[in-house]
DNA sequence: AAAATGCGCAACCGCAGGTGC
DNA sequence: AGCACCTGCGGTTGCGCATTT
């Protein structure tokens, strides 16, 4: 049953790279004879390979349309949207890209374009935001997203509530966590609202345009302030709009927490957060605060430090980390940290189903 | 400097569909 | 209808080079 591989019967034949002489002949064949028998082209050329080796090496190499060197924004992009279309149909793509092979872009997908992709969160295969059925994460993120849209974390008083805000700021670093896990599995708390006011395209398939190969990826979460004091949820008033919130982040660069000197906190007082009051106390690292649609602090400094126990967030002057990598480290930290076991315990609580749903 | 590891790419392999006898 | 053959496709492998340890 079935046939023979081509090759069986070719006892003898070469494999492997090919040599210039070898190009030279069957390119020579070709232009004077043209290709239809591939089986029996070798022997016609006088080469010492399979029809199938001979094909190959002209289709994927020797064919003088095809065009050779690193693949352009736009084809990059074509090849995307195509293959959220065809699926692994190289053939079929590469017909869409003259001059490029079907073996040239199915590597060029599986060494570059993969990558990519994972890297923004989106999977390849389904070109859908990575969830590595972490849906239990997400459920723990969607509650926290849906208690501050509810406005249960106070009524924009929250400088006067210490424990609100230490509440805040240890969610904001498990959703961070989170984020970091799953970069788009998990939304970003400021995007709750402002999705519903101000939609912003999902990155995948139809924007992928020539800059979306590496897209912005969401605008970090941030506290966002008004005149009666930090709200975490953006009101119409203040809309930051999506390009607005991402100026001044490197792409990838992970945002970074909210630093909060205990004595900000202690000195705070309801309706007097002003912008320059709000400098004074709430000193943002990575992550953005925001005054309207104004970016208070660059994301240059402040440090992620949240201990469950003290509440000691610190003041920027004693800051020792800025960048996305040592959020690591301190994240390292902040787990081996004696009184870590108190905090998760106390958000695994906040978290159960048979808790209070909104405790704080 | 040498070994280990990672990466990119050309080439191979097996299978399936189409076609002719 | 069944078989053999050819071609094309997609997955995988292996080699050579670059980078890291």
């Amino acid at each position: 049953m079935g046939r023979s591989p081509c090759c069986d019967q070719d006892k003898g034949v070469k494999k492997g790279p090919w040599l210039p002489e070898e190009d030279d002949k069957l390119t020579a064949y070709i232009n004077e004879n043209g290709y239809g028998n591939w089986r029996s082209l070798p022997k016609l050329a006088g080469l010492n390979r399979c029809g199938k080796s001979c094909r190959l090496r002209w289709m994927n190499y020797l064919r003088p349309d095809i065009r050779r060197g690193k693949f352009s924004d736009e084809e990059e992009s074509t090849i995307v949207r195509l293959h959220a279309l065809l699926g692994n149909k190289w053939s079929k793509i590469a017909g869409h890209l003259p001059g490029r092979t079907d073996n040239e872009i199915k590597n060029y997908w599986n060494t570059h374009m993969r990558k990519k992709l994972l890297q923004m969160g989106i999977d390849p295969v389904t070109h859908e935001p990575r969830t590595n059925d972490l849906s239990p994460i997400l459920d723990v993120s969607q509650m926290l997203a849906a208690a501050i849209n509810n406005g249960q974390f106070g009524n924009n008083n929250l400088l006067n509530n210490n424990t609100a805000l230490e509440d805040i700021l240890k969610l904001q670093l498990i959703h961070k966590m989170l984020q970091i896990i799953t970069p788009k599995a998990i939304p970003n708390i400021s995007s709750f609202k402002t999705n519903l006011l101000n939609p912003k395209p999902e990155p995948v398939v139809n924007s992928f345009n020539t800059n979306s190969v590496n897209p912005k990826p969401d605008p970090p979460a941030g506290l966002f302030i008004n005149q009666s004091g930090i709200t975490p949820e953006a009101t119409s008033d203040f809309i930051p709009s999506y390009e607005n919130v991402w100026d001044g982040f490197e792409d990838n660069q992970l945002p970074g927490l909210v630093t909060v000197s205990q004595e900000s906190l202690n000195t705070a007082k309801p309706g007097t957060s002003t912008t320059t009051k709000v400098n004074d106390h709430i000193r943002t690292g990575m992550m953005p605060c925001y005054y309207g649609d104004q970016l208070l602090e660059t994301p240059s400094t402040g440090s992620v430090s949240v201990s469950p126990e003290t509440t000691s967030l610190n003041h920027p002057s004693t800051a020792q980390h800025s960048s996305g990598s040592d959020f690591l480290e301190d994240w390292e930290k902040f787990l081996d940290d004696e009184t870590s076991d108190s905090c998760w315990k106390s958000f695994l609580d906040l978290t159960s189903p048979t808790s209070s749903p909104v405790p704080w």
